[in-house]
DNA sequence: GTAAGGATTGGC
DNA sequence: CCAATCCTTACT
């Protein structure tokens, strides 16, 4: 008798974060969201699998350096939708910068994504997952092509937060300690 | 319509 | 140090 041994299929699989994982408020996520495995899906087969070991959290209208301190926009209307969506978008007209929408409705924030194992700074991590404008807005509890994987929590000691890259001009807000690195050795 | 500048990177 | 390269925004 034949059986089911192919229970968990790739994008099928149970590990698969949920929405509601992603609704929670960016800084109480993003230590959280370290470790966890972000996949890739072609549709060739291939699947490219990787840990998330850098972040940074851009929060509210009042955060100088959150894109959505400008205001609603076209551009930033994805931030303002429920966690669980991706925000992409174009930087020096190079590279594309992953971001996860977080928090709930009308409470725009998101968690940029800078750093994974093998994959060191948010335009390589990108050109890596080779993302382009169609993946903004992409639900990552339903994308059959990206998507994140539950991990076992990095332990608070392994965890280093710092200020936030490349935004000088954000006045108060440069200050923030809201860049956070897993430092496995630590 | 037009111009300025950016959540970056790699090469000189 | 600075060019690459183009989208979004804020002006006129």
């Amino acid at each position: 008798m034949k059986r089911h041994i192919n229970v968990e299929l790739n994008s099928e699989s149970s590990l698969r974060l949920p929405a509601k994982f992603f609704q929670q408020e960016a800084l109480a996520l993003a230590p959280q969201l370290l470790g966890k495995v972000l996949v890739r899906a072609f549709s060739d087969g291939k699947i490219l699998r990787q840990k998330v070991t850098e972040l940074e959290v851009y929060y509210g209208e009042e955060d100088l350096a959150c894109h959505a301190s400008k205001g609603r926009t076209l551009r930033t209307e994805v931030m303002y939708a429920p966690g669980g969506l991706v925000y992409v978008y174009l930087i020096y007209g190079m590279y594309w910068m992953l971001n996860i929408v977080t928090g709930p409705k009308e409470h725009p924030q998101a968690i940029l994504i800078r750093g994974l194992e093998e994959v060191s700074g948010p335009g390589r991590v990108g050109k890596f997952l080779q993302l382009d404008k169609s993946f903004n807005g992409e639900d990552l509890s339903k994308s059959q092509r990206l998507w994140l994987e539950d991990a076992p929590t990095i332990p608070s000691s392994a965890i280093t937060a710092t200020p936030r890259i490349g935004i000088d001009y954000a006045q108060h807000c440069k200050e923030y300690l809201w860049r956070f690195l897993w430092l496995p050795d630590k």
